[in-house]
Order: C-alpha cells, then sequence, then structure tokens
DNA sequence: GAATTAATTGAACGTTCGTTTTATTATTTT
DNA sequence: AAAATAATAAAACGAACGTTCAATTAATTC
C-alpha cells in the first residue's frame, strides 16, 4: 500500500509530536525506537521521516518549543508593576501552571538535555538561562528594594526553581489538591525562602538575645 | 588470549560499578553499552557478565546501595535530642554532603528510575520512601511542638528534598562556594521555609494590620 | 480526465545491541 | 607438578536500531 485514504500531513504530523511527547516522558528517549513511535502514530516508521529529519530534530523540536512556550507564558503574565512581590507571584504562578499542565513535555525538557547534539544543547540552555535570568531580576529588584532578604541570589533562583519544578514529579491533577491549591502552597513557600514582607508589613523577625 | 596477568575479580568489580557510574551518569544507561562500559574497564564484554549477571542488574545494585548508603548515612548523623530543628539540620546536612560526594550515583539513582522492571523499582522505591518518611517524621513533630509552621507535611517534606537535592545539578566543588558554604546555605532556606524559630527566639512576625 | 503533488508503505541497508558459548590462560590448591 | 578453579578473550547469536529508497496510491491542480 502507500498513501492511506484521508491521510493529511498537519494532523500526522501533530500526532507525532503528541506521541512522542507521551512516550519519551514514560520511557525516555533512547528508550524510544522510532518503530515504536510509528506504531503509537498508526504508520510505518519510514513515515516520520517526512516530518523530521532524525530522531534527535524531533526531540530537539520538542524541547525548543517547550521553552519558547515557556517563555512566552511569562511575558503574557508579567505584571505591570514594580512590586517584586507581586512579580515573584506572578513568576511562581505561571511557571507551576504551565508545567502542571504540560508535565510530560517537561520531563522531557529537563531529561533528555544529555540526548542533544552540542549545537542544540546549546539553543536549550540559552533558552533556559534567559528564563531563569528573569527570576535572578526579580530577587535583585525585591532584595535592593528591601522587600526580600536573600543571601545569594544565584542559589536562590535556583533552589526556588528546583522547588517548584518539583511538583510535576508528583503531582497529579485528579488527587486531593486542585492545582490552585499547589500553586498557592509553593506560593507561600517561595515567599517565606526569600524572606518575603507581606504587603502591609513592616518588620522582620527579631530575636531576642 | 584468555585470563590476564594480575587479574582479580575483586579489583575488576570494583572497576566496572566505578566505570558504570560515570559512564551512566553523563550519557544515561540506556546510551552506555557493554561494550563501552568493558572498554572503560579494560576488559571485553564478555568479562562483564561473570560479576553482573545482566546490564539491568548492574544498575539497580547500583542504585541500590546507593539508597542503602544514603539511609545508613542517616542513621549514623541522626542526632540524639528530640529538638526537632537539630534533626532538621542534620538531615539536610547529611543530605547534601552525601549527595555532593556522590554526584554520579545520585545523578543515576534520580535519573534512571524507568529503566528498572517493576519489581527492582519497587524495591528502590521502598527504600526512598523510608528515607523521606524520616523527613516527614521530623516535620510532623516540630510542628506538634510548635518550633515549625508548616501547613502540608508532605508537600513541604517534597519540596525540601527537591530543592536541597538540586545542588548536585549545578555545584561543582572547585567553585567559588565550599561545600559548607553551600550546605549551610540551603539549611537556611529549609529553615525559613518551614518557619523554624531559631533557638532563642520568641515570636513570629506579626502583620501590623 | 490528465498531470502533478502529497502521503505513505514495504523492503532493505549496514550497524550496534545485550547476551551466550567455547576455548584459553593465570592463579590457587592439593 | 598435577588438578582444580578463577578470570578473561574471541567469536558468534538473533534481534533491534536509525535511516534510506523505490514503488504506490490519494488528493489536488490544471
Amino acid at each position: 500500500m502507500a498513501r492511506t485514504t484521508g491521510s493529511d500531513g498537519g494532523r500526522t504530523e501533530a500526532a507525532i509530536r503528541d506521541a512522542a511527547i507521551n512516550l519519551m516522558a514514560r520511557f525516555g528517549y533512547e528508550a524510544v525506537s522510532m518503530r515504536q513511535l510509528a506504531a503509537e502514530v498508526g504508520v510505518q516508521a519510514a513515515a516520520l521521516y517526512r516530518y523530521f529529519p532524525t530522531k534527535e530534530e524531533l526531540l530537539f523540536t520538542l524541547m525548543r518549543e517547550h521553552m519558547e512556550g515557556l517563555l512566552a507564558a511569562w511575558e503574557a503574565v508579567r505584571p505591570a508593576t514594580d512590586d517584586p512581590r507581586a512579580e515573584l507571584a506572578a513568576y511562581v504562578r505561571n511557571h507551576i501552571r504551565f508545567h502542571v499542565e504540560r508535565r510530560h513535555s517537561t520531563h522531557v525538557s529537563n531529561m533528555e538535555l544529555r540526548s542533544l547534539s552540542r549545537d542544540n544543547l546549546t539553543a536549550i540552555l540559552r533558552l533556559r538561562t534567559a528564563y531563569e535570568k528573569e527570576l535572578r531580576q526579580i530577587l535583585r529588584d525585591g532584595t535592593e528594594a528591601g522587600v526580600f532578604d536573600v543571601d545569594d541570589i544565584g542559589l536562590t533562583a535556583i533552589a526556588i526553581i528546583q522547588m517548584i519544578t518539583g511538583v510535576i514529579v508528583w503531582f497529579r491533577p485528579d488527587e486531593r489538591l486542585s492545582v490552585e491549591e499547589v500553586v498557592e502552597t509553593y506560593l507561600a513557600m517561595t515567599m517565606r525562602l526569600t524572606g518575603a514582607e507581606k504587603p502591609g508589613e513592616r518588620a522582620h523577625v527579631h530575636a531576642n538575645a
């Protein structure tokens, strides 16, 4: 046989992306074969090469779009304020919501960096760095304004991202907690971590020596 | 050729473990072939099978010993006190020190769970759960004693472990920060996260409404 | 309705994979 | 020094891998 009835390039490509994200999130990039992926899509392996030149290019496309989507989502919700607390809250909320909604592609983007060629890796890391830089800037602004109490900005930024990305390891949308409850709990922990004063709050804790 | 001069089973097995941890941490379990591993050790691939029956059993052994080592290290340093703050501090310090010292096996243990068979996975997760349970107990004790202010114990425990394990992603021992500096910074963040009162401290922050 | 383009199949390519088998040599035991 | 055992090499197994190529059919254009 050859071209099948009702076949459509756009739909097939979307199906490939979808299946690839699911399979690679579950079994890992290396463990998923092009034949397995094709079977999931419902085509022969050769058909995949009409849409992606190599397996790695497929992975790279998925990761790049994930990172670009994350940055775009942040740009879209970034508040027009100069209160670092509001900015930090928006950052954390966006991060968790975005990642919970896209657990599988987050998993792939976080776990499969080592399967990229040098150039592709560099491109992804550049996007990641740009995203983390936003958080560092918020922490710096807040520290200078005196509303955060952060010792090491770079270290704190990494710790926060690590913590709030960890949600996707355990969170499943149908459990006792809703997404919004989780978001607020993590936000509260983040605020504590940065020593953020709540709006209306004036003083830090003082030890009674 | 066959048996080589000076060959020794004990040394070869140790060399296999060592090379396996390094290679698998760098390239991932699936991406490392038995031939590549053998070449790193300096033997033929067939020789590996004298020490480990399958590739997966080798992985499982490495992961099991890592987790057992982590639990053993904690048992060894667990303080004989009922102050949850001291216990939490000991837990965090031990966790970071252990993981920084064993970056590669930590990486393997965290990343390669999906390459295990069901039974082997269950065994590793059992160890992991036992380890996390220790932290939850500390948080629970501290919350009941009123020295911690934790909203959701399970969620906080996961967030803390995620945060303090994240050290190995970026920390390299020869940089501007020493291990002990990093340990203390993360400890401070953990204490803030849990709302821990410092010894000698009496009150929490109060909002000025 | 003929020509063109899009989408896919089926077979095949050479390579590498984890693993097994058999033979061979070094070392230890008797 | 002979016998037994430990440690390895060398070669081979069938299966699976990513990828390519030629053929074929569906849909679209002219």
